[in-house]
RNA sequence: GGCCCCGUAGCGCAGUUGGUUAGCGCGCCGCCCUGUCACGGCGGAGGCCGCGGGUUCGAGUCCCGUCGGGGUCGCCA
């Protein structure tokens, strides 16, 4: 090693050392005849003491430096208590300039710099405390759960990453084939059909922090990469895969938050629509729907007379002023609703806003008490579409709650949702899989799927912590009937489906193991434990929202040449 | 694809109802400085005001378009 110690360790007691340290020139004080250096390296940062004015005058920021010198304790007074290792320096005999850095395009102690510009020199990026903290954190929260899945006798498994596009339901990435013109690689939107095959294989516990790839628009919390903790197991029921994924995510946050997540309540998707409009409800705080549609089955209001009626209370909400709810009013419709309707309650018991005169007497009399609304709060309704207006309201209920600072941003709210439907209603009037094709139905609807579809169960289960979605996963089907009856549900044909994913129902064909499995969103879960609203900061080298690389600068155009090597423009010859 | 916000020096920002030579802080370059820790002092360099068009006697400022970034809805099972 070039060095003896590591910067950020020393301390009183190490007063008297000759040492070597490596590291970076974080900051230079020269006073002529003395200069002080913060040397950086990964443990921290310690100051240099250099007599020979003109080594030190030559040295500027981020110069990657070797001292040799002799640590002591720091003169009376000259203690800084600010950083550990304040109460010593180490006196330089000798300053080495490993390699020189040119003027930096952004100061590394500086708060507020442009994203593109960090992400453009994400190495000068990194070299600051706080995203190169994330990314070392990110690799304990890996460390842990490898460990977890190590003691119950996991096998981590690689699966390709050029493969056939799986049915996820995104757009896939795809790679043309130089051997194959014509035909094309998808990367994989999950490992999904894998893990099943793995399964299959007997290899009974399977996992993977895999990257993913899914071709869509792109979000703070949403990049075109993105890595899953990946987990399938066989013979197992749907409590054994929430008992481990609950496992892995209590260690993680004991090992790297010190916090017990204690026990993870459950919820039913049908109660978390109801009484929160979500089906990933953030239970930091209360503030449920309020379901009015009995209350209005009489309504002359027209708006009001619809298949499902609700509200959602904003606590001290009637003292905001018209422009105000009009805001709201474009906030809904930016969401694809009509309006949000409002009415709120004076303290001297009157009802304010336009909807209040359409209403009847007696709806007016008991509404406040009926929204559970306290004299100077008001309340936002939604009609319509049962679905629709549950999440209307349900979006409202978070706004509220961050607008009234109702949510507890120091808590940790993990939830269980489960018992989602087995399918979803196309706009064509056709089913959909809620979760994927593979997901088993509920025991109890195994045979009687095709009665009410729309009603049907499945093992399917998401992990929900303080509203995000972090995990979800289910019982997959393992019968080739069950299977082709779900299908059948969704309008696949055999042709379809062995085409494309005959292999699975190949490899069904031999003896498949009953199993069911979980992936866990992995760059959001390392986001909510580093505290910061964007998965870009824990990802060591992000992409923009248009999937650009300012780094790299990829995606590039190819050359004449890659174009006609790779195929790209290849026709495939027509089928028959 | 829709909507909202932002593009001015390397970085962060200011720039009045359109009006002379576009400023400030940090950084950068040079010199000085023996106890600083966001060291300090003196001096200096650095701008296609994102790009293109329009209105105007005159545009960083107003209008249209476009590109880039951020957010959001759609989308992402």
């Amino acid at each position: 090693m070039i060095r003896t110690t590591e910067a950020g360790t020393l301390r009183a007691e190490h007063a008297g050392q000759p040492v070597v340290l490596a590291g970076w020139v974080a900051r230079r004080r020269d006073h002529g005849g003395v200069a002080f250096l913060d040397l950086r390296d990964a443990s921290g940062i310690v100051q240099v003491v250099v007599r020979e004015s003109d080594v030190a005058h030559d040295l500027r920021a981020e110069y990657c430096v070797k001292v040799t010198g002799e640590v002591r304790t720091r003169p009376e007074g000259n203690e800084n208590t600010e950083i550990p290792t304040g109460a010593v320096e180490v006196v330089a005999s000798e300053v080495e300039v490993l390699s020189e850095a040119a003027p930096l395009p952004f100061q590394l102690d500086q708060q507020e710099v442009n994203e593109e510009t960090r992400l453009r020199y994400r190495y000068l990026d990194l070299r600051r405390e706080g995203p190169a903290r994330a990314l070392r954190m990110r690799s304990e929260v890996s460390r842990i759960a490898r460990n977890v899945l190590a003691e119950r006798n996991f096998v981590e498994i690689e699966t390709p990453t050029l493969t056939r596009s799986t049915p996820e339901g995104a757009r896939d990435f795809l790679v043309p084939v130089r051997l194959q013109p014509g035909s094309w690689y998808a990367l994989p939107q999950s490992p999904q059909l894998f893990k099943q095959l793995l399964m299959v294989a007997g290899m009974e516990r399977y996992y993977q922090i895999a990257r993913c790839y899914r071709d869509e628009d792109f979000r703070a919390d949403r990049q075109p990469e993105f890595t899953q903790l990946d987990i399938e197991m066989s013979f197992v029921e749907q409590e054994d895969v929430i008992e481990l994924g609950e496992a892995v995510i209590r260690a993680i946050w004991q090992g790297v938050l010190g916090h017990d997540i204690g026990e993870v309540p459950r919820m039913t998707y049908a109660e978390a629509m109801t009484r929160y409009g979500s089906d990933k409800p953030d239970l930091r705080f209360g503030n449920e729907l309020v379901d009015l549609t009995g209350y209005f089955k009489d309504t002359p209001f027209r708006v009001f007379q619809a298949p499902h009626v609700g509200a959602v209370v904003m606590p001290g909400g009637a003292a905001q002023p018209r422009k105000t709810f009009d805001a709201w009013q474009e906030w809904a419709k930016q969401r694809g609703a009509r309006g949000l309707a409002y009415v709120t309650f004076g303290q001297d018991g009157e009802l304010g806003g336009p909807v209040a005169k359409n209403l009847s007497e007696q709806e007016r009399a008991g509404l406040r008490e009926a929204v559970g609304a306290q004299p100077g709060d008001c309340a936002f309704f939604a009609a319509g579409e049962r679905n629709s207006a549950l999440a209307l309201l349900g979006a409202t209920r978070l706004e509220v709650g961050k607008r009234t600072g109702q949510i507890d941003e120091s808590a940790w709210s993990f939830l269980w949702i489960v018992d989602a439907p087995m399918f979803e209603q196309t706009e064509e009037g056709g089913w959909t899989s809620l979760h994927h094709p593979f997901t088993s139905p509920k025991a109890e609807w195994l045979d009687r799927l095709e009665e009410a579809p729309g009603e049907a169960l499945a093992y399917a289960y998401d992990m929900v912590c303080n509203g995000n979605e972090i995990g979800g996963g289910s019982i997959r089907i393992h019968r080739g009937d069950v299977q082709r009856r779900v299908f059948t549900l969704l309008g696949i044909s055999d042709e379809e489906a062995a085409d494309k994913f005959g292999f699975l129902l190949d490899a069904f064909a031999f003896g498949p193991p009953p199993h069911g499995g979980i992936a866990y969103g992995w760059d959001r879960i390392c986001m909510l434990l580093a505290g910061v609203d964007s998965l870009r900061d824990v990802i060591a080298f992000p992409k923009t929202g248009a999937g650009y690389d300012p780094l790299t600068g990829a995606p590039t155009p190819i050359t004449p040449q890659q174009r006609k090597e790779a195929g790209v423009d290849a026709v495939p010859e027509p089928k028959g």
